[in-house]
DNA sequence: TGTATATTTAGCTATATAGCTAAATGAAAG
DNA sequence: CTTTCATTTAGCTATATAGCTAAATATACA
């Protein structure tokens, strides 16, 4: 219970809620591409995901400098995630952030990296 | 998604989750009751009960001055509350409730608003 | 080694909220 | 109509947490 109480606060946020729909689409993101998505400071989004991670619902990869997260749903929670994919799609927040999400990965890490840090660059 | 988001606030609190446990197991409670198994504050009981229901987890009844509180979980949550079910069985403080809310049961709502309100009084 | 840079951690502020007590509400009973 | 009393609402305080910036980490590469 203790354990699912901290599911519960994690999924109880917006922003958290959102990373989790970003990821119920594309199986993994880089926090630069999250960061990109939520439009919010880096470290903020690092405390999101540290959250998530913290309580199991996301893994993580690290590739040289970047990391890469995906769903890591803990048994016998995947029904609370399907509920949750099913209110996604009902959703004019997280609709938007899939049509957002689409640019974003297109512009790819490099680039994106490029100009979060305020070079002007070339998103295609 | 604003209602999803809504329900998990709801129930990413310990003693709301306490709440939505005790009417796993009993169709109907009183506030009364819920006051004596939480050991809070009656006007705390009263607010908790008060977020549950506006998020639709819960439903009332009135009946004199007493009010009945009892699931009525939202189309499509269905399987978030199985999933939190489950969870109560291994959780330790969720099996203390039950216990202690078989005694409260027992006691019977005018008793227990007697001994509520510091009258001596004869709980069996 | 030294520089650049993606991410995380530390430290701060503002807001949200869980708890309390006291006052208000509304139903029952005198 | 007045009193009683279960519940709710209002108003307060303390804690938790989401956001920020700046500093620290850790990796890639010159």
């Amino acid at each position: 219970m203790t354990h699912s109480l901290e599911i519960l606060k994690a999924l109880s946020d917006l922003n958290r809620l959102r990373i989790v729909a970003a990821l119920s689409r594309h199986d993994e993101l880089c926090a630069c591409q999250i960061t990109e998505l939520l439009e919010v400071a880096g470290a903020t989004v690092s405390r999101h995901l540290a959250i998530l991670q913290r309580s199991g619902l996301l893994a993580s990869r690290k590739e040289g400098r970047w990391v890469y997260y995906r769903l890591a749903p803990p048994i016998g929670t995947e029904p609370v995630l399907t509920w949750l994919e099913n209110s996604f799609e009902e959703s004019e927040v997280m609709q938007a952030d899939f049509r957002a999400l689409e640019k974003i990965i297109r512009i790819g890490r490099e680039d994106l990296c490029r100009m979060q840090r305020g070079e002007e660059c070339c998103p295609r």
